[in-house]
DNA sequence: TGACTTTGACTACAACTGTGGTACAAATTG
DNA sequence: CAATTTGTACCACAGTTGTAGTCAAAGTCA
């Protein structure tokens, strides 16, 4: 089941320090959103149900954790906006990128270096074409 | 106005080429999906309703383009994407982009070309922070 | 103790989405 | 010409999402 945008909000700051009590989280959210509590509550019953959260009662109140791990997620989120937006083609995305954003000389350094160890383990030219979708 | 999934794999097949038919796109999306061809010529009435098409009365049928510029949206769903799960952070939703997945030697080429490239007009390192949300 | 607060459970509700059906006119074809 | 196909316009309908409201139980404070 997919996790919409507000719900990815919501995980985000319990991803960040886990257990949390809806008011944790309320809080956390206060700063960057302007949400009514109910709102954040829904939010976290809603990431139950479709079991992205679990939850253990904790008195009168639940101390929320995660369910999913984040990196999951993110390689999930970031495999279907691959698929979406360029047809999978991960090597046109970062292009898109890197030449769409201003990145300080640290930053190129840093990827340029993960570029370099990931060479060590790359394959050759694609033989059979087992990739969808490279434009013409 | 934002263009869903499904509208998206239209616009797809009318960036590729314009214009096109109802018919036109309907048999260029036959291969990849199994839509039925009113569904397609529903996303295509709600893509000019929301102003991402444009048609062009050709005798009895419409000759849709598109109204808004491929780049742009990619730019904006990229935009967005970036935002929302790496919180902006572009250099670190590249990193993750390399780190998981397999790319050939001519991709990895290309792309330590491209930062080649980009580090002649890339700024120092970021000394007020501007950027939001880097992770702690 | 009685008023107010907090919390989870359940309900609401409109917009957006995916998916497709109906109605009706124009074009095509046997 | 009648039947069928093709095309657009309009309608439907359930599931998801963003954004809360109501209710009732439990906790807190003057």
């Amino acid at each position: 089941m997919q996790i919409s945008d507000a719900e990815w909000d919501v995980m985000r700051v319990i991803w960040e320090e886990e257990p949390k009590t809806a008011a944790d989280v309320i809080a956390a959210l206060k700063e960057t959103h302007d949400w009514n509590h109910r709102t954040i509550r829904t939010l976290l019953a809603r990431l139950v149900e479709k079991q992205a959260l679990s939850y253990e009662v904790d008195g009168t109140r639940y101390l929320y954790r995660s369910a999913v791990k984040e990196n999951d997620c993110i390689q999930q989120r970031g495999q279907s906006f691959a698929a979406k937006v360029f047809g999978g083609d991960v090597s046109a995305l970062v292009a898109h990128f890197v030449h769409d954003n201003q990145l300080t000389s640290e930053e190129i350094a840093e990827l340029s270096r993960l570029l370099e160890e990931k060479s060590k383990t790359a394959g050759k030219k694609t033989t059979k074409s087992t990739k969808r979708g490279k434009r013409k």
